[in-house]
DNA sequence: AATGCGTGGGG
DNA sequence: TCCCCAAGCAT
């Protein structure tokens, strides 16, 4: 017996065991599909499903985000990471409401000009929305198809995933392009479900019949590990002040880089330029309280953050420091923050609260500069 | 073309 | 705990 084509066994999986419960899947309305395909970008399904029926609740439509304020953006962002995706989205909806009437492209070609869509975005949407027999390859296909094709080429290499797109392009069933959206999701979901990074469950793939990998026994081995990455180091010093009233001095950070556009507590590299920056700015003496620093770990870098606070703070706003301004709780809560410093204003609003509520049991000792 | 960019799920 | 890596893209 001749096996079906690797096109039609994917589409006949996903109709039978593939995922059609997510929220995305809903509807072919291109905005709902762009969101999701963004949030989902190197970000795991159950992620995303606790931001994406918030953030598409108060932007129902491409119009109210490219009309929204970008800190709102950012707001809904905050967590889920890779910020410079919110920044894009923000404007891929500019540009869809001034270049494109408010409608999305209708092609690939011309989803990929849009800000913050690829090729793999592009090809997902067009493929999901528009039929149009184009293949994604993010890294459910990549793991897929090196292992069914037996293709152990080095992927840090431009040349072979050109390669692997290629093959993955030759695989899409251009004869039957109505299945496409069930095509493009069951290579999504036998990637997440099946040909798992460790531990593939082969014997409940339909692609087991001529996949390579299998045949070796050894299906793990692809694709190619990339060597790992000696992960740096950085110290951030961060100046942390509080308002007798509870506001949060906060500013905003450069487009480039780590938390690019989020608001933060004013960020220094070096001990001595955050108390350069105290002294100067309120004539702050002495050398503030020194919190116990907090490693936060990112895939490439391990960031020391090292906050440093004073208790009594001169009332008025900073002129020096670019951008920064007193926020707050009520406020920051809906800003773009990084996580981390989320959960520290956190901690600190709510022992703040604790101490409003009993104002006759023992505070913290005041800090001697 | 190599690198930078977040956070958290899961083994 | 530690490590891998996720519906990638921009520069």
């Amino acid at each position: 017996m001749t096996l079906a084509s690797f096109a039609s066994r994917v589409v006949e999986w996903q109709q039978r065991e593939g995922r059609s419960g997510l929220p995305w899947q809903q509807s072919a309305d291109p905005y709902r599909v762009w969101l999701s395909e963004i949030m989902l970008q190197q970000t795991q399904v159950a992620t995303v499903l606790r931001y994406y029926p918030r953030f598409l609740a108060r932007f129902p439509d491409v119009q109210s985000l490219a009309e929204a304020p970008i800190d709102e953006v950012l707001g809904l962002w905050s967590g889920l990471g890779y910020y410079s995706r919110a920044r894009s989205l923000h404007r891929c909806a500019q540009v869809v409401c001034a270049v494109h009437g408010g409608r999305f492209p209708t092609c690939a070609a011309e989803l990929e000009r849009l800000p913050g869509i690829g090729r793999s975005t592009a090809a997902a949407i067009a493929s999901f929305c528009f039929h149009e027999p184009v293949s994604i390859l993010d890294g459910n296909v990549r793991r897929l198809l090196t292992r069914h094709l037996g293709f152990d080429a080095d992927l840090s290499k431009a040349r072979n995933v050109d390669a692997l797109w290629q093959r993955a392009q030759t695989l899409v069933p251009i004869e039957e392009p109505t299945s496409m959206p069930r095509y493009t999701q069951g290579l999504m979901d036998l990637g997440a479900m099946i040909c798992t990074p460790r531990r593939p469950r082969c014997a409940a793939c339909p692609l087991a019949g001529d996949c390579r990998a299998y045949a070796s026994g050894e299906p793990e081995r692809l694709p190619m590990r990339r060597l790992a990455l000696a992960r740096q180091s950085r110290q951030l010093w961060l100046l942390w002040l509080e308002r007798p009233d509870g506001a949060t001095l906060l500013q905003r950070r450069p487009a480039r880089g780590i938390w690019g556009g989020l608001h933060c507590l004013p960020a220094f590299d070096s001990l001595d330029a955050l108390r350069d920056a105290a002294h100067r700015g309120w004539g702050l003496t002495g050398a503030g309280q020194t919190e116990s620093p907090r490693v936060h770990r990112l895939t490439h870098l391990d960031l020391t953050l090292q906050p440093v606070r004073w208790c009594l703070v001169p009332p008025g706003a900073p002129q020096f420091l670019d951008g920064a301004d007193w926020y707050l709780p009520a406020q920051w809560e809906r800003l773009g923050l990084p996580a981390p410093i989320r959960v520290w204003l956190q901690d600190s609003a709510r022992s703040r609260s604790v101490d409003l509520a009993m104002p006759h049991e023992r505070r913290p000792a005041a800090a001697i500069p």
